[in-house]
RNA sequence: GCCCAGAUGGCGGAAUUGGUAGACGCAACAGACUCAAAAUCUGUCGUUCGCAAGGAUGUGCAGGUUCGAUUCCUGUUCUGGGCACCA
């Protein structure tokens, strides 16, 4: 009977699907397990062998433990959100709600396939509503709650709202907090909230009109298209993870992940202690405050470095520099952080023009810019210590700073030296002391003059939460008056809208703006009617103040707001403005009205202007929204020093927005209109609105400023729904809870999460903050999700070539498509082989060539082709299949690697294969797996071929999960004949089985009694199959069976009692082939349930070993003698050995080591 | 640039606390069976000297510790991975 693996793997998987064998309940009576894989992203080009690598580890683990008698939880699903889809959507018109279906439907095929014991029924996706509805709910747990710095937990944000209201905090009073509108406090709030809003860089490219992701910038211009892309400042979504830094950093601690994995979080996370400290601005009232972690050297300090974004830049320019600084500015702009990191050897910097002092000797110091120094850390601003950093060396170098040595003759003028160890020497208080001793002095007495404080830095920071994209989960948050307010419970899922168009919105929202049927929330249709921060209802908001709300400027009052002149922010300002706006349009001045009949008219460069038209909640003459500019002319109103402040309020305020802008005094209207409009022309062309200023137009504020309602338009991004999934497979079900606390109770954490490295610091780190929030809310009673981690390694694709001849200038039409072997390639690319070889094989492929009579000057090229590796059996091309390919090689003519020719028929005859050697060889080479490199293979071919237990074993034949390495077909077969060789322990190929039920006895069936060394082979197996797998190394697992497998056939050994036990701990290997061996040996139950054997040592016990025999440790002879030989006995019989007489030379031995169980060692 | 991991035959890899380097498999070669092929079985298989017995040498490179080092230490070269809008 053969090993027909088809059959059998259908028949199992069929059975076991109908019988739900991989059906999981919640029994709180049985000890739990749970294995979790990083689910998969579905893409739509399917599964290659790289994929299942972890899968197949993952599944013979819970397998395994299924059989040590555990309830093991291994389910599988889909992270089913994300910008793949949506790309192809836009290129296609495709849903990607339909796209993102078939493409699970081919992954779930093609996993089933490879026989996985997944419990289909708690499948999620996250992109199904019923999930992602607990997505936007814990979502509004962390809109809902704040980092106590006290408690260092996640709590309630209506614990910080009672506090304020009844205790004040420590930049306002409770009757201050009280008296605050509505919209201040939920400004307060908002800064504490685990998940909150706030301004953030996004890369935005102009010419697409989108925000794009990192990756999607490549080299300062937009990976599709190549427009350029410039920061941009936008309303974003973050999560607050740096609150909870230290407790990432703590919980590593007592985490199974690899040293690599925590370090790479550690260092994401990058913390480091250190002081800030206040340097004087000579000559201004600005301090500059730098972030150092060696305040030892403050005295070597020889210039301050700003980060071009630093907010002093502009302050603090001299005028003799301004126009440098700018330049350098420009300069930097366009560049990316990763960029600037990139190019560390580059050194670009601005002097200032400005001077600072030190705070400890008054010296004065050179303030620069320069954009090794980042904005997002620290203070974005450094004190440059050139004999002590090497970065500010090379800078002090370059722009010829001088350098003051504090380090004496640890410093060598040649390059910096950041040690720790020296005296400091020209250091004011701090001569003398060693530099580690002088960090502690030199921080006591920052702090004494009040000049700065010990600081914690994180190098991590928030973690953006937003995404300007449609396919990912809706923020379940609408905007009023400029308030975030979260969606009622009851109103959740909010799902997310069908679109036809996945372009952009306007302003950089994401395409959900376009909806403007959605974005306009219809009131009276939600159930949430007050729509009121749920958490914050007991806010007192002192929304009706008395504040005169017209910011025209004809009726300007003169109350102050906000530090910032007037502000509109309620619904019922907003009305005033609006009503204000008509009006002023109604009632210009007559310069006003000459103006705009000149913007309008003109329709100056194409841009459009309006006039009285709200930004922000001021109303100025006239705004071009396209660039952001503002005119303001300026009438009869703007005389008084009061008005005058709120002049430069307002313009602080809009600029903040990124608006320009320029002011016309009436006559210049009235007396030189040309001058004027050639000024707005100028302004208009100066630069495009995406790369002015700091600030920028938030489209989410000001559309939700004016009484409306608004939804929120950009989505989660792809870490949201996996941050979570583990807890909904749980209770995949539920639809009263994210998952039930009894239930999580039970599962607890994951027991061994396995997945790739790439996501070590983002989905990770992300996944472990929420399950610290949801712990600290009570929610779940554990903080960490992933008790041990186990990291596969990639597959790479082993890619093939071959070497095509190309001949410059041939005389012929057509020149012919010929191939060079790869050593004959190798050969000619070194020289070796030389142009008339390839020119003798071409004339003997087509005479008549040779009429051509430039010919032997003719230049040839050699071109490496990648060639599909599935038509190439380990390096020998599969010369037909290549020729079928592709249609442009069917006359392909193969010079092989006897350097015979091998031509298709149609060329005539003799010019076939000539002999059985002549083979074509490709070329090889390691590469990433992908399409265009033909290197792919698609796991469905080798299940067709080989069968899925075939293809299990040998993924995980072909290394440790954890390395990296090539895929290589060709191995398979060795696995394959394994499990041949297995089923013809059980099975005679011809005689059909070699056990039968209808044989009388076990021991007649298969010749005797069980032996000792039959049972010597089961236990080493049981050994070290156990041993193997709980350490994931299954690998030698698999070796191990195929030793066990050979000794068993070698000892002819068909007995029941031995063989069945084999069966099962090949079961989470290869469980379609031990299920039916198991059910052929008569066995009832299903072997999926057997109990794994016992490890029994006693079958293992030897009483003499074969010890190896060294002479001064080198291997020169065995010698068997009893295990538990004493010293002397050794020493006896080693010194009595010929071999060791032979080297001892008639000498005494200087020493005998002798290590019980191991070895011998004579010392001669 | 910074951080991390790794380097062992023709190839993938094994050697679990320092103790017989190369398990297991692939490829290759020789042989058996066969008209032949496939399948299967047997043997050889790091390099090198030698008819052999047996030696020398050998885990990226250079050193060190040790009776003994793939394993520990120092330095060095190379390769792979990571460095926040990625599946």
């Amino acid at each position: 009977m053969e090993y027909d693996f088809r059959k059998i793997e259908q028949d199992w998987q069929k059975q076991w699907k109908e019988r739900k064998a991989y059906k999981v309940s919640n029994d709180p009576a049985k000890p739990k397990y749970y294995v979790l894989d990083m689910f998969p992203y579905p893409s739509g080009a399917g599964l290659h062998v790289g994929h299942p690598l972890g899968y197949i580890a993952s599944d013979i683990y819970s397998r395994y433990k299924r059989l040590k008698g555990f309830n093991v939880l291994h389910p599988m699903g889909f992270d089913s959100f994300g910008l793949p889809a949506e790309q192809y959507a836009l290129e296609t018109g495709q849903h990607p709600a339909e796209t993102t279906k078939i493409n699970i439907a081919t992954f779930k095929a093609q996993l089933d396939k490879i026989g996985f014991s997944y419990d289909w029924d708690r499948e999620v996706w996250t992109s199904d509503p019923a999930y992602y509805k607990w997505t936007q709910w814990l979502f509004l747990q962390l809109f809902n709650s704040y980092f106590c710095n006290t408690q260092k937990k996640a709590r309630p944000i209506s614990d910080l709202v009672n506090k304020y209201a009844s205790k004040g905090a420590k930049d306002f009073t409770a009757e201050q907090w009280n008296a605050f509108s509505k919209k201040e406090q939920e400004e307060i709030l908002m800064k504490r909230r685990l998940a909150f809003s706030s301004f953030g860089e996004v890369n935005w490219c102009e010419a697409l009109g989108t925000v794009l992701a990192n990756d999607e910038v490549v080299n300062g211009v937009s990976e599709r298209g190549g427009h350029p892309v410039v920061k941009k400042k936008m309303r974003q979504w973050y999560l607050r993870i740096t609150s909870y830094a230290d407790r990432l950093l703590e919980g590593l601690e007592i985490l199974d992940f690899s040293d690599s994995m925590k370090e790479m979080q550690k260092n994401w996370i990058g913390r480091s202690e250190g002081a800030e400290m206040k340097f004087k601005v000579h000559g201004s009232e600005f301090d500059v405050e730098v972030y150092t972690t060696r305040p030892d050297t403050i005295f070597g300090v020889d210039f301050l470095v700003l980060a071009p974004e630093h907010e002093l830049v502009s302050k603090i320019t001299s005028i003799e520099q301004k126009q440098a600084i700018d330049e350098y500015l420009s300069y930097v702009k366009s560049r990316s952080d990763r960029e600037r990191m990139a190019e560390v050897k580059q050194i670009s910097g601005c002097f200032t023009g400005a001077y600072a002092l030190n705070p400890f000797d008054g010296k004065q110091i050179p303030i620069w810019i320069a954009e090794y120094v980042l904005a997002g850390y620290g203070t974005g601003a450094i004190m440059a210590v050139p004999c002590g950093d090497q970065r500010d060396f090379l800078f002090a170098k370059h722009f010829n700073i001088p350098i003051t040595n504090i380090i004496g003759s640890y410093y060598n003028g040649e390059e910096a030296n950041p040690t720790k160890d020296a005296i400091l020497e020209n250091s004011g208080f701090l001569n003398g002391l060693l530099m580690k001793d002088a960090i502690a002095v030199a921080n006591n007495k920052i702090e004494e003059l009040g000049i700065g404080k010990r600081k914690v830095n994180y190098r991590m920071r928030d973690a953006g939460f937003s995404r300007q994209r449609y396919w990912g989960e809706p923020f379940p948050i609408v905007w009023k008056d400029g308030i975030a307010i979260p969606l009622d419970e009851k109103d959740l899922p909010l799902e997310l809208p069908h679109v036809d168009k996945y372009g952009p919105g306007p302003d950089g929202e994401g395409p959900l703006a376009n909806l403007t049927d959605w974005v306009n929330v219809d009131l009276s249709a939600s159930t949430n009617q007050d729509l009121s921060p749920s958490s914050s209802q007991d806010l007192t908001a002192n929304s009706n103040q008395d504040l005169t709300l017209n910011p025209s400027p004809k009726e300007r009052g003169t109350e102050q707001h906000s530090g910032y002149g007037y502000v509109t922010s309620t619904a019922e300002e907003w009305k005033h403005t609006i009503e204000f706006a008509k009006q002023n349009r109604k009632d210009p001045t007559a310069e006003e009205e000459m103006m705009w009949q000149e913007l309008r008219n003109r329709n100056i460069d194409g841009y459009k202007f309006r006039r009285q038209h709200p930004v922000e909640g001021y109303i100025p003459d006239f705004v071009c929204l396209e660039k952001k500019l503002i005119i303001e002319i300026d009438g009869a109103y703007h005389t008084e020093e009061e008005q005058k402040i709120f002049d430069s309020a307002r313009e602080k305020w809009l600029n903040e927005y990124g608006y320009t802008m320029i002011r016309f005094s009436n006559t210049e209207i009235k007396n030189s209109l040309p001058n004027v409009l050639k000024k707005i022309t100028e302004e208009l062309s100066k630069d495009t609105d995406a790369e002015k200023g700091t600030g920028s137009h938030s489209p989410l504020l000001w559309k939700g400023a004016g009484g409306e309602v608004k939804r929120e338009t950009s989505t989660m991004p792809g870490y949201a729904g996996s941050s979570w999934y583990f807890l909904r497979y749980m209770d995949p079900h539920n639809d009263k809870t994210f998952c039930d606390r009894k239930v999580s109770d039970y599962w607890n954490q994951v027991d061994v999460y396995i997945g790739g490295t790439e996501h070590a610091v983002g989905h990770l780190l992300y996944s472990r903050m929420w399950t610290k929030v949801m712990y600290d809310l009570g929610l779940i009673g554990f903080d960490e999700p992933f008790k041990k981690l186990v990291n596969q390694g990639m597959i790479q694709g082993s890619s093939r070539f071959v070497y095509r001849v190309v001949v410059l200038h041939i005389g012929s039409d057509e020149p012919e498509i010929i191939f060079l072997s790869h050593n004959l390639y190798i050969k000619w690319q070194n020289k070796e082989l030389d142009n008339q070889f390839l020119l003798s094989k071409i004339i003997e492929l087509d005479p008549h060539i040779v009429s051509s009579e430039n010919f032997e000057q003719e230049e040839f090229m050699i071109n490496p082709i990648h060639v599909d590796v599935n038509i190439v059996d380990g390096v020998e091309l599969n010369i037909d299949a290549f020729r079928n390919w592709k249609p442009e090689y069917k006359e392909a003519v193969f010079i092989c690697e006897d350097g015979t020719l091998n031509a298709p028929l149609s060329f005539g005859e003799g010019l076939g294969v000539r002999s059985n050697d002549a083979k074509y060889i490709c070329g090889v080479e390691t590469e990433k797996m992908s399409k265009s490199k033909y290197n792919t293979v698609n796991p469905d071919d080798l299940v067709l071929k080989y069968g899925a237990d075939t293809f299990r074993m040998y993924e995980m034949f072909l290394g440790p999960v954890e390395a990296s390495k090539p895929w290589d077909t060709k191995g398979i077969e060795g696995v394959h004949r394994f499990l041949r060789k297995l089923w013809r322990l059980f099975n005679d190929e011809i005689k059909g089985p070699v056990w039968t039920s209808s044989a009388p006895s076990p021991l007649e069936r298969a010749g005797g009694e069980v032996t000792d060394a039959e049972l010597k082979v089961l236990h080493r197996t049981i050994k070290r199959i156990e041993e193997d797998t709980e350490r994931f190394s299954f690998n030698t697992a698999v070796s191990t069976f195929m030793i066990c497998v050979n000794e068993l056939a070698d000892i002819k050994c068909h007995k029941k009692e031995i063989l069945q036990n084999v069966l099962i701990l090949l079961t989470p290997y290869a469980p379609h082939i031990a299920a039916e061996l198991w059910h052929q040996l008569g066995n009832e139950g299903s072997v999926l349930d057997a109990m794994f054997p016992a490890f029994d040592a006693k079958y293992l016990v030897e009483t003499s070993k074969e010890y190896p025999v060294s002479i001064n440790g080198k291997l020169r002879t065995n010698l068997v003698m009893e295990l538990n030989a004493s010293q002397e006995e050794a020493e006896k019989l080693v010194l009595a050995n010929e071999v060791v007489q032979k080297w001892l030379e008639g000498k005494q031995p200087k020493k005998i080591i002798y290590v019980k169980g191991k070895m011998l060692n004579v010392v001669i």
